[in-house]
DNA sequence: ACGCTAATAGGAATCATATGCATCTGTAGC
DNA sequence: GCTACAGATGCATATGATTCCTATTAGCGT
């Protein structure tokens, strides 16, 4: 996966946490959690705060530059750039693996919702099941 | 939503608060969460704890009685009867409304999974944006 | 009815995330 | 470049969902 950059809002104040979780974030080829992010920071010789972490990805979010996604029943969220072109991913039930995916099944789909004047903003989707390495422990048990 | 039974399994012991959680379940016209579940129990006479009724809802599940959603983000998961046919919702970003939807995105789409050898066994679909009700407030903010 | 095993009550622990507040730091305006 | 102030962070502590622990209780096969 490329690494990609995203535009700083230009009201958006510039300091050491956030360009720090950017920055991660630019770097990172998969999605990461909060916690993720704040030990790569720390492995980067900064510091950060994990509380510090959840407001600036909260503040990214609310600016459209980051993602935010659930997996498997969200036990944890992850953050990823906002790649326009959206993405899903499959998850491993067995290793947590995540997998992207590179079709999208609701681009041609009207979805029959029983509100009809429902508007419809966006969507999740997760695929789960097993990965070609954990598949063959599977059917073993 | 007509009121829908699940088979109790037969090798699955009978007891007060196993047979509560499924009548709640029974009854509900929409998914419900543990506490959602615990006052409903509390508000029939009966009593219920907490922990009981997510020991007795992750068996339900186990047992494909119960089938276990999250919703936005996954904050809080919610439960509901396993319908086989399966079922994806409309979810209003501002109430958390949730609303059925009645077709499935994934009925005849081939997921393009970087690993080709992923055994997909299932999936989760939700769909986010304004109800009825509240896309008005939305637009005026 | 008896006894064994598995289930529950009750509470405390844990995990992810949020919040409150004092202190610090970018940056707009000079 | 300096200053002031709004807004951000460091840090501790709270919160909400869920899980874990253990003594007690209750199904159910015999």
């Amino acid at each position: 996966m490329k690494e990609l950059k995203v535009e700083w809002p230009s009201n958006l104040k510039r300091t050491k946490p956030r360009e720090c979780i950017l920055s991660v974030l630019e770097k990172a080829d998969k999605p990461l959690s909060a916690m993720e992010i704040c030990s790569a920071i720390e492995k980067s010789g900064e510091s950060a705060w994990l509380s510090t972490v959840y407001r600036v990805l909260e503040l990214f979010v609310k600016k459209g530059m980051v993602a935010k996604i659930a997996i498997l029943n969200g036990e944890t969220a992850l953050y990823e750039l906002n790649r326009f072109e959206h993405k899903h991913y499959a998850v491993c039930l067995m290793c947590h693996k995540i997998i992207p995916m590179d079709n999208c099944p609701m681009e041609k789909f009207i979805p029959n919702i029983q509100d009809s004047d429902f508007r419809v903003m966006g969507h999740n989707l997760e695929i789960y099941g097993y990965c070609k390495d954990c598949d063959p422990k599977q059917r073993s048990l």
